[in-house]
DNA sequence: TTGATATAGTCAAGATAATTGACTATCTGT
DNA sequence: ACAGATAGTCAATTATCTTGACTATATCAA
């Protein structure tokens, strides 16, 4: 017995079971360009684009890990940016086909995972693990 | 909405939760070599010690990248490496005193962790969250 | 016992992530 | 028109993680 199991380390599995299995799928759907990190970035481009800033909130990474991504991003052509015509000092964020595609596939094999969970645990539990990661970080205690 | 909120998105958040508050109570006790990575790899050094190659399999890691983390936590004298007395060929990793103490400082984090979600979500649900995250990597499917 | 193969680990080089600090350009309010 | 504040870039550094080539030891079989 290494260490007692907490939750925390019960969480890493899990979460490195779903992300291992959607980046298999995804570089197997061929793209190879999808990286966990990507994952998590791409993720957060809403469909309309959205300001570079906007994305800082959303990831919680700094504007220099951001840049980064995004500059990796766009030499992939999976997303491009241009300054924001109402403020200039603004760049937005938008999807390429390439990226319009890549986000679809990634839609799909998210589904295929939720389905196989679900097959795996049933629908209730399912649900019931969705609702308890929630709460687990939910802004405040439950007030009383 | 930027995409639709799957299981592993809420693994993602949850777990970040979790190891985020485990790193920062970790360096303001003052274990400020802890990091992410670290902290996965020190978790899976038993009481008595290892081969670094039953490290291996515990990890999922290649044996390069084991290697560096172990050159690096051996650099901050977490640990000691010496030659098995029963087969040369390989090493055995022990917890030096300072490991030790890292990982006692650990357990109690990790103990009080527990107890907030614990506080958050109540005994039950916690339970249960955690056979959830079980079931969800338990190697098979279940037997009908 | 010798050779073939497998196992345990190292070394080196390079890619990817992520951080910090210093910088430019633009906007906003006075 | 000037002082912040905001948005983003550039450069350097560190940490993490891969691949490929390598050494040393062990095991097994002829």
């Amino acid at each position: 017995m290494p260490l007692f199991e907490h939750l925390g380390i019960r969480l890493h599995r899990a979460y490195e079971a779903w992300l291992h299995a959607l980046v298999e799928e995804m570089n197997a759907a061929g793209h190879d360009w999808f990286t966990q990190g990507r994952a998590t970035l791409i993720g957060h481009v809403p469909r309309d684009g959205c300001r570079q800033a906007d994305l800082l909130g959303r990831t919680g990474w700094t504007k220099q890990a951001l840049q980064q991504m995004l500059d990796g991003l766009e030499r992939q052509d999976v997303l491009q940016r241009r300054v924001d015509p109402n403020d200039k000092r603004g760049r937005l964020v938008e999807l390429t086909d390439k990226g319009w595609a890549a986000l679809a596939d990634a839609d799909r094999i998210k589904r295929d995972l939720s389905a196989r969970f679900e097959r795996k645990l049933g629908p209730e539990a399912l649900a019931q693990l969705e609702n308890l990661l929630d709460a687990m970080v939910a802004d405040a205690e439950p007030t009383q």
